[in-house]
DNA sequence: CTAAAAACTGACTTATTAGTAAGTAATCGC
DNA sequence: GCGATTACTTACTAATAAGTCAGTTTTTAG
C-alpha cells in the first residue's frame, strides 16, 4: 500500500495555490514558499523545474477539483439548488479568508503566462462554466428555477457576480458580496 | 499661459496605468517603463520616488476620469440608457485591446498594496458604483428601466458581470462579453 | 541488507529589482 | 540674460529573482 510518507510537492501546490489567490503569481517568489515550507529554495525546483510548471500544477488542481465536484453532482436526486449552493459557499470562503476566485487570478496573470498554461486554463473555466450551465437546466426542467435567456447566458451572468463579488469585497467590504449572492438567488427562484 | 512643454510624468502615468490593466502591478518594473518611454530608471524615481506613489498617481488619474464622466453625466436631458452606454462602451472598448478593468486589476493586487493606496482605491470604487446607482435609479423614474431589488444591489449586479466579464473575455473570448453586454441591457428593459 | 531511485541541501550564477546620490541640462520667473 | 527651480542623466548599491549543479540524505523495492 502506497502510504505518503514526504508530502512536500503537494505542500508547495497547496501553498502556491493559495498565494496566486492571495496575492497574484507575480508577487510571490520562490524563496516565499521555501521559507514557509522549510526546505530550500532548490528543493522548490526540484519539484517544479520553473514557475510556468509551478502554475501548470495549481491549475491541474483546480481541474481536478471541479472534476470530483461534477462527479459528485451528478448524482441524481440532489436538488439543483443544493448543487448551486455548492459553488456559492466556496465563493463565500473565500471571501471569509480575503482570497479571490482561482478564475479571476488567472485572468489577471493571464498575459503573462506561457501558452500551454493558457490552454489549460481554458479547460478549468470551462469545466466550471458546464457544471454550473448544466445545474441551471437541471433546474429549471425540474421547475426549480425560473430565468430568460439561456443556460450558458445565465451562467455568465452569475459567475461573474461571483467571481467579481469575491473581488469587490476585499476593497468594499464583505457585505456587498452577500448583497450579490442574496440577489442570484432571488433572481433564479422569482 | 501654461503650455506644457513636457509631458514626461503624464506619459509615465498613461503607461503605468496601461499596464496595471494589462500584466498587473507586480509584473513590470521601473526599467519597462523607462525602456519604453525613451528615459532613465531614474527620470521615473524622479516623478514617483516609490512604486506605491506610482500606483497612487494611477488611481488618482482614474478617479479624475470618473468625476470627469459623473459631471458631464449630470446634465439633465440625456437619456439614462444613453448614460449607461458610456459606462459599458468603455468596458467594451477594454475587451477590444484585451485589458481587464481598473477596479479587478486593482483587487488582485489589493494585497500587495500600503493603506494610504488602499483607501484611494476605495474613493474611486465608490465613486463609480454611486454613478452607475444614480444611473439605474433615474432610468427607473424615467421609466426607461425596471428591475427588482433596490438600485445598489443592481448596480453591484452590473458592475460584478461588466468587471469580470472583461477578465473572463480574455480566456474564453469576446463574444462571452457581447453575450453579458447584451444579457444586461435586455434585463434592464424588460 | 543493499542498490538504485527519489528527495532533497549547499553553494553557486546571472539577471533584474527598487532605490539613491551627485552632477548636468533645460526651462522659467523676473 | 540670470539665478533658481525643475527635469533629468550617469553611475552606482543592496536585495531579491529565477534557475543550476554537484553532492548528500532518505526512501523504496527486491
Amino acid at each position: 500500500m502506497a502510504v505518503k510518507t514526504r508530502d512536500t510537492k503537494e505542500a508547495i501546490l497547496q501553498l502556491g495555490a493559495a498565494l496566486i489567490q492571495e496575492v497574484g503569481y507575480n508577487a510571490f517568489s520562490y524563496a516565499d514558499i521555501a521559507k514557509k515550507l522549510n526546505i530550500k529554495n532548490a528543493a522548490v525546483h526540484y519539484h517544479f523545474p520553473n514557475k510556468a510548471d509551478l502554475y501548470d500544477g495549481i491549475v491541474d488542481i483546480h481541474i481536478q477539483t471541479y472534476t470530483l465536484i461534477s462527479q459528485e453532482l451528478a448524482l441524481a436526486g440532489i436538488p439543483a439548488m443544493k448543487k448551486l449552493e455548492v459553488i456559492i459557499n466556496r465563493y463565500s470562503r473565500l471571501v471569509d479568508c480575503d482570497h479571490i476566485c482561482i478564475i479571476g487570478a488567472i485572468s489577471s496573470d493571464y498575459k503573462t503566462l506561457p501558452e500551454n498554461v493558457r490552454a489549460k486554463v481554458e479547460t478549468l473555466v470551462e469545466l466550471v462554466l458546464t457544471l454550473v450551465e448544466k445545474t441551471l437546466l437541471e433546474g429549471k426542467k425540474r421547475g426549480e428555477f425560473s430565468f430568460a435567456g439561456s443556460a450558458r447566458s445565465r451562467t455568465l451572468l452569475i459567475m461573474t457576480n461571483l467571481s467579481a463579488g469575491v473581488q469587490l469585497a476585499r476593497i468594499t467590504g464583505k457585505k456587498d458580496f452577500e448583497t450579490i449572492r442574496k440577489s442570484i438567488l432571488r433572481e433564479l427562484i422569482a
